[in-house]
DNA sequence: TCAAATCGGATGACACGTCATCATTCGCGC
DNA sequence: GCGCGAATGATGACGTGTCATCCGATTTGA
């Protein structure tokens, strides 16, 4: 039998639990806001971004660089949230290739409401399922897993608390 | 100010990091196996399943037990993968509603080759750049967070490991 | 100054995932 | 046997995510 690899098995159920686990997580909590805030997660960061930018409004391509997705996804969300009212578009004066995304009343109001209930959602399922132990363990393995994918490329702009909110209640995702 | 919750800033940046970790490692995953095999993680996972079953091939139905899929999602994705080559579907004779999915020779090849490639990109990525603490943790961590969200519901089948490989590489996302 | 490269953003095609719904078949009680 | 509810699986509609490509505006530099 040629080893497979040097993985043994209760390693491999670490695996399977984290990978369960992430599964499970991920679905919880866009069940959670889509039932009391009728929004998903891409809408929620969104929305976040948004919330923290000065004057509730960010151009395009500031949005791409504060959430970290690619151009044309950020374009699709931003189309399909303004056709359901919680964002609108308008143009740039400065850049006239460029446009703006600022936030609706409407989707001012959802996203205080989604704050407020998606932070007590990962509190429940996250925080409190956890030790403090446990929880600084997590901090530096996941960092420990980000340096391993990524060997310091250009570490560039994933500051997402970068702005200061109103009440300080950073769910940042 | 009325505070908003009792988890601090550490904290909060604890969860942004582990956040940063999950799409960064699927992210990186995603983009191995297709670059290596040609293939989505979830072509993977109905492949494994498929490879890991006796004779090669599942009901639809066995199917979406053991990766806890909704019946619509395997459905579909069985419709891609069959119009790739991937595997293939014929009808079920002891029950006429039913059909059987199986491992073309192709899709034979292809989930060899992607076990071991795969199975070597999550030990670059995750088992390497771990602890064994750190593994341990991750374990126990992942088990809590799963029985926060889920309460013992029916705890009914979630063994993906129930059915042993020929040569026990088991990946089993 | 003007042509080329680059930037900002939109768009279309396609893969993926969920929900609601449908048709067929089973199975079970009568 | 018969009828009805449940199971099996497919399908269509729609939201989401990626890739390739396009277009107009801007920057650059010869």
């Amino acid at each position: 039998m040629t080893e497979v690899s040097r993985i043994g098995e209760s390693e491999w159920d670490v695996w399977r639990s984290f990978y369960a686990m992430r599964r499970r997580l991920d679905h919880a909590l866009e069940v959670q806001l889509q039932r009391d805030s009728g929004i998903s997660r891409p809408d929620f960061e969104i929305l976040i971004a948004l919330f923290n930018a000065p004057d509730r409004r960010l151009r395009v391509r500031e949005l791409i660089s504060t959430i970290g997705w690619e151009k044309s996804r950020v374009s699709h969300q931003v189309t399909r949230m303004e056709k359901r009212g919680l964002v609108t578009k308008f143009e740039c004066d400065s850049d006239r290739r460029g446009s703006w995304v600022e936030l609706t009343s409407t989707g001012r109001k959802v996203i205080l409401g989604a704050m407020r209930e998606h932070s007590d959602t990962i509190k429940r399922y996250f925080f409190d399922a956890l030790s403090p132990d446990e929880l600084a363990v997590i901090g530096t393995a996941s960092a420990s897993i980000i340096s391993a994918i990524e060997p310091t490329p250009c570490d560039a702009s994933l500051a997402l608390d970068n702005v200061e909110p109103a009440g300080s209640s950073t769910v940042a995702e």
